[in-house]
RNA sequence: GGUGGCGUAGCCAAGUGGUAAGGCAAGGGAUUGCAAAUCCCUGAUUCACCGGUUCGAAUCCGGUCGCCACCUCCA
C-alpha cells in the first residue's frame, strides 16, 4: 500500500515518501483576497483538502499551511499602471485595502465550512509576515543573489541555476515569447522584485531599501519557511502558479537556505471550466460558493460537482453536473437511511453479514486513491457499495459496519455526506428528520389524518394531504412496514 | 513560435498490453391504491481517424484531424 502522486518537477508519478517518516509537510498556494473566491479556487484547495485526507487516512500526521495573499499580487510590469488588484479594489470601493482583504477573508473561510474542508493548521497573511520576507531579502542581498537598484530590489537570475526545471522551460525561447514589457532597470528581463519602493502605494511597509511592499513570490518562500521549515513535502497550487510564481519560490528558497529540494513533491491541478468556457477573474464568467448556495445547492453538492473529476484533468463545472451530484448523493443517503432503519431495528434485517465486501470495497477505494488520488475510481467503488448494500438484506450487524464504512469514506473524503437521522415514532411513524423539529407535531397530525382516509380508500384526500406535505417539505412514503416521514 | 495535455455510449467519467468500471439520462419489467425509493433487464463487437509493432492494443510507435492549457494577473 503505497501512495503515489504525479509530480511536475519530474513530470511522472512517484512514490509518495516525506523527508521525516509519518509527517508531512503541506503548503498550499491560498487565495488572494481582493474579491470573492470563485469555484476555481476552491477546486484547488480542494485537490488539497483531498491530498490531506487521504495521507490522514494513510496515517501520516499532516501539518498543513494555506497562505491568504493580502497584499495584491502584482508584477514589477504593473506598478506604473497601478494594477495592484486590492489597491484597484479599495479604490474602486473607496475604503481601505485591508478592509477589503478582512472582508473577503472571511467570505472564504466561511465557504471552507460550506464545503467541508478539514482546517489546516495555519493561515498565515502576508501582511502579517512582512519582516520575515524582508530578512529573506537581506539574505538574498547579503548571499549575492539579489541586487538594488535604488529602493527596489531584484533576484538575480543569473545566480541561480536551475531557473526554469519546474516548468521546464526554455530561457532564451521565454524571452522570445515574452508579453511583458521589458523593465530598464533590470540586469535581466527575467530577474523578478523582491521589493518595490512606491510612495503613492496605499499599502506599505518600511524597509532597509525604503518605505514600500514585497514583491508578489516572497511571501509563501517566507511564510513555507517559518511554518514548515526549509524543506517542504508537498506545495500544491492551480496549473497557472508553476511559472512563473513557484519557479521564483524555487530560486528565492533554494538560493536562501542552500538546501535542496525546497519542495519535494510539486502538485499542480488543471483549471476548471464553466458551462464549456474557460473562467477567469478577467471575464467574470464565474460563480462563488455563495451564490451558488443561494441557488439552493448545498455545499456538499458543490463539494461533488468540483471534485468529481481527477485533479490533472479539466473539470467541467455546470449546473448540470450540480443536478447530476445532487442525485448522487440521494442515493447514497437512501441506502444509508435504510441501512440505519434496519440497525435501529424499525426494519426487518436479514442474515447478510457483508463483512467480506466491505472490506473488500474498503481496499479498492484505498487503491484508487492511492493511485495519485484517482477520485472518480474511489467514487465508483462507493457506487459498488451502494448498490451492494441495496441489493441486499443485511444483519443489524452488517447495516451497523456497511454504516460505519460510508462513514469512513465520508472522512476519507467528504464526498459521501452526512449520516441520515431516523427517529421512530411511538405512534408508528417512522421519523426520518430532526426529531426536535419545530413542524414535527403538525406534520404527524397530517400524516395520521392522512393514514385513516387512506384506511377509507380515500384515496383522494390522502393524496390531497401527501401533496400538501409535500409543499411544506416532507415526503410521506408508504412501505410494507409502515408509514415514514421524510423531511427534504 | 515553445512546452504540456486531451479526444471512451445521449451526457459525465475510470481503465496505460490480455479482451470496455461507475454515475446521470432513457426504455421495459417487478413492487405500489397511485407515488417515491429499491431491485431485475436493455446498452460501446468498440475507445477521433489512418497505418505499424504484437499471439493479443482504448492502452505502445508513426502520421492525420479536432479541442484545450501554460508561456501574461488568475487556483
Amino acid at each position: 500500500m503505497t501512495f503515489r502522486i504525479y509530480d511536475t518537477m519530474t513530470r511522472g508519478l512517484v512514490e509518495f515518501q516525506p523527508k521525516d517518516p509519518g509527517v508531512v509537510r503541506m503548503y498550499n498556494c491560498g487565495p488572494t483576497v481582493y474579491s470573492s473566491p470563485t469555484i476555481g479556487n476552491f477546486r484547488s484547495f480542494l485537490m488539497a483538502d483531498l491530498l490531506r485526507r487521504h495521507l490522514e487516512a494513510r496515517g501520516f500526521t499532516v501539518h498543513q499551511v494555506m497562505n491568504i495573499t493580502d497584499v495584491g499580487h502584482l508584477t514589477e510590469d504593473d506598478i506604473e499602471q497601478g494594477e495592484d488588484k486590492l489597491v484597484a479594489a479599495a479604490r474602486r470601493e473607496r475604503v481601505d485595502p485591508f478592509e477589503i482583504a478582512r472582508r473577503y477573508e472571511k467570505e472564504f473561510f466561511e465557504a471552507l465550512e460550506i464545503l467541508h474542508f478539514r482546517k489546516a493548521e495555519e493561515y498565515p497573511r502576508a501582511t502579517e509576515h512582512i519582516a520575515e520576507m524582508i530578512e529573506m531579502i537581506q539574505g538574498l542581498l547579503d548571499k549575492g543573489h539579489a541586487y538594488r537598484v535604488g529602493g527596489n530590489v531584484y533576484f538575480d537570475e543569473e545566480s541561480f541555476a536551475g531557473f526554469g526545471k519546474l516548468s521546464h522551460k526554455n530561457l532564451d525561447e521565454l524571452l522570445e515569447g515574452a508579453r511583458v514589457a521589458v523593465n530598464e532597470e533590470k540586469k535581466d528581463p527575467r530577474d523578478f522584485a523582491l521589493w518595490k519602493t512606491d510612495e503613492k502605494h496605499l499599502m506599505q511597509w518600511d524597509a532597509p531599501w525604503g518605505r514600500g511592499f514585497p514583491g508578489w513570490h516572497i511571501e509563501c518562500s517566507a511564510m513555507s519557511r517559518k511554518y514548515l521549515g526549509d524543506e517542504l513535502d508537498i506545495h500544491t497550487g492551480g496549473e497557472d502558479n508553476i511559472f512563473p510564481h513557484h519557479e521564483c519560490e524555487i530560486a528565492q528558497s533554494e538560493s536562501f537556505t542552500g538546501k535542496k529540494p525546497f519542495v519535494r513533491y510539486w502538485v499542480h491541478c488543471r483549471h476548471l471550466l464553466v458551462e464549456g468556457k474557460k473562467m477567469s477573474k478577467s471575464l467574470g464568467n464565474y460563480y462563488t460558493i455563495q451564490d451558488l448556495v443561494r441557488e439552493g445547492w448545498t455545499g456538499r453538492e458543490i463539494r461533488v460537482a468540483l471534485g468529481r473529476v481527477h485533479y490533472r484533468q479539466p473539470v467541467n463545472f455546470t449546473k448540470e453536473s450540480l443536478a447530476e451530484a445532487r442525485k448522487g448523493l440521494q442515493r447514497i443517503h437512501e441506502a444509508r437511511a435504510r441501512l440505519l432503519r434496519i440497525a435501529k431495528g424499525l426494519e426487518e434485517a436479514g442474515e447478510e453479514a457483508l463483512g467480506p465486501r466491505l472490506e473488500n470495497a474498503r481496499e479498492e477505494f484505498g487503491k484508487a486513491l492511492d493511485e495519485d488520488l484517482n477520485i472518480s475510481a474511489a467514487m465508483a467503488v462507493l457506487f459498488e457499495l451502494v448498490s451492494l448494500v441495496n441489493r441486499s438484506k443485511p444483519s443489524r450487524r452488517g447495516a451497523e459496519e456497511a454504516l460505519a464504512l460510508f462513514r469512513a469514506f465520508e472522512d476519507w473524503t467528504g464526498m459521501v455526506g452526512e449520516e441520515p437521522e431516523v427517529q421512530s415514532d411511538e405512534e408508528g411513524f417512522v421519523w426520518m428528520a430532526d426529531a426536535e423539529d419545530p413542524k414535527r407535531s403538525e406534520v404527524l397530525g397530517l400524516a395520521k389524518e392522512r393514514a385513516m382516509a387512506k384506511a377509507k380508500k380515500d384515496y383522494q384526500r390522502a393524496d390531497e394531504i401527501r401533496d400538501q406535505l409535500a409543499r411544506m417539505g416532507y415526503r410521506l412514503v408508504d412501505t410494507a412496514e409502515g408509514i415514514r416521514i421524510e423531511k427534504v
